[in-house]
DNA sequence: GACCCGTGGAC
DNA sequence: TGTCCAAGGGT
């Protein structure tokens, strides 16, 4: 069953593979690692659709990990702003300098792993698509596909375990890469998480998911928790035009990221933290903003003022203000002084 | 294992 | 409109 199951999905891609920017096309030499790297980063919990704009700016700003591990921080943290989870920027540069250190990627998963944001799954992708290393690449998809393929009703994440072992068990010997994103397309395209085109798909035959009847109930998954609503508070500071930024410490909540001066919400703060400067602030509004685990009523207080705010900060252009990069948050902030 | 960490699109 | 979700990693 296994060799058949590989067998089909590795024919179905060689026919129905997507076209995406940082895959080799028929003919190409070897996959270039550091594209590999750099898309697999960038698509970590970030659909396709969401990564593309950025990889070809990346790519042609840096062309090669050595050009990556050369660039200031706050230039590749301003270049990822708007694609979330900062932490992958801050340990995108680690891992590039850490390659460039040594002279190149390693090429087993093992070693990979040791960079800083390879966990499993990107380790075992890079290794299997840039190195053609058998690796057992999990991810939702494959935690998709395989759930369904063999009928796995326990819910996650406590089937992780089962998943892996059917996953390591149709992981073909050769042409693991080819697999994995047979694997990713199949889930992309057919094996969707809501209404799967079993009918297309070429896996049919042998789906256990299919064969009893209800393919789309699986994965079960635990139910979410409710999301609380946080209040804070935001000052748009402007003396000559510009808007006073500063830069957010550590690799907490958007950390790295340029932003205005807050009340410490992301710490907890409900709101009641004091403003930066004295004087007469005005209402702007409210901000509006989901994170993963709560959402936030962000006030928004504007003032202008000839003095300097207390603290580490930069007076930014504010007719250059895209060019700071600011997370969506922020950017929201600024929309709604700027209307 | 649980929790933290962003964002925008689909329905 | 709210909910779910997407090529996860770090702690």
């Amino acid at each position: 069953m296994a060799a058949i199951v590989s067998e089909q999905l590795l024919d179905w891609y060689d026919a129905h593979a997507r076209d995406l920017p940082w895959r080799a096309r028929p003919g190409d030499p070897a996959p270039d690692p550091y594209r590999v790297w750099l898309s697999e980063v960038m698509l970590q919990q970030t659909t396709v659709a969401a990564v593309k704009p950025y990889f070809e700016a990346f790519t042609s700003r840096w062309p090669t990990v050595e050009d990556l591990a050369a660039s200031p921080e706050e230039d590749v943290m301003a270049a990822w702003a708007g694609l979330g989870y900062y932490s992958r920027a801050r340990n995108l540069v680690k891992a590039a300098r850490a390659v460039a250190e040594r002279g190149g990627f390693p090429e087993t998963e093992k070693a990979l792993r040791e960079l800083p944001g390879l966990g499993a799954y990107t380790a075992a992708a890079v290794a299997a698509i840039a190195f053609d290393r058998r690796a057992v690449v999990v991810d939702a998809n494959v935690e998709r596909v395989v759930s369904r393929l063999f009928a796995i009703r326990e819910p996650l994440p406590g089937s992780r375990k089962a998943i892996r072992t059917c996953a390591e068990e149709i992981t073909p010997d050769s042409r693991a890469g080819d697999f994995a994103q047979a694997m990713m397309d199949l889930g992309a395209t057919i094996c969707t998480s809501r209404d799967p085109k079993c009918l297309l798909c070429p896996l049919q035959t042998a789906c256990r998911g299919r064969a009893e009847g209800d393919p789309a109930l699986l994965p079960v998954k635990a139910p979410k928790k409710a999301k609380p609503v946080r209040q804070g508070k935001a000052w748009w500071i402007e003396r000559d035009s510009a808007v006073w930024l500063i830069r957010r410490e550590g690799k907490g909540m958007l950390g790295g990221m340029r932003a205005l001066p807050d009340d410490g919400w992301s710490a907890g703060g409900d709101g009641s933290g004091a403003p930066p400067l004295d004087g007469e602030w005005q209402g702007a509004g409210v901000v509006r903003h989901t994170f993963t685990h709560f959402a936030l009523e962000l006030s928004v207080e504007r003032q202008s003022t000839r003095e300097e705010p207390p603290g580490h900060g930069e007076w930014w252009p504010v007719d250059q203000l895209e060019e700071a990069g600011l997370p969506t948050l922020f950017a929201k902030a600024a929309r709604l002084v700027l209307a």
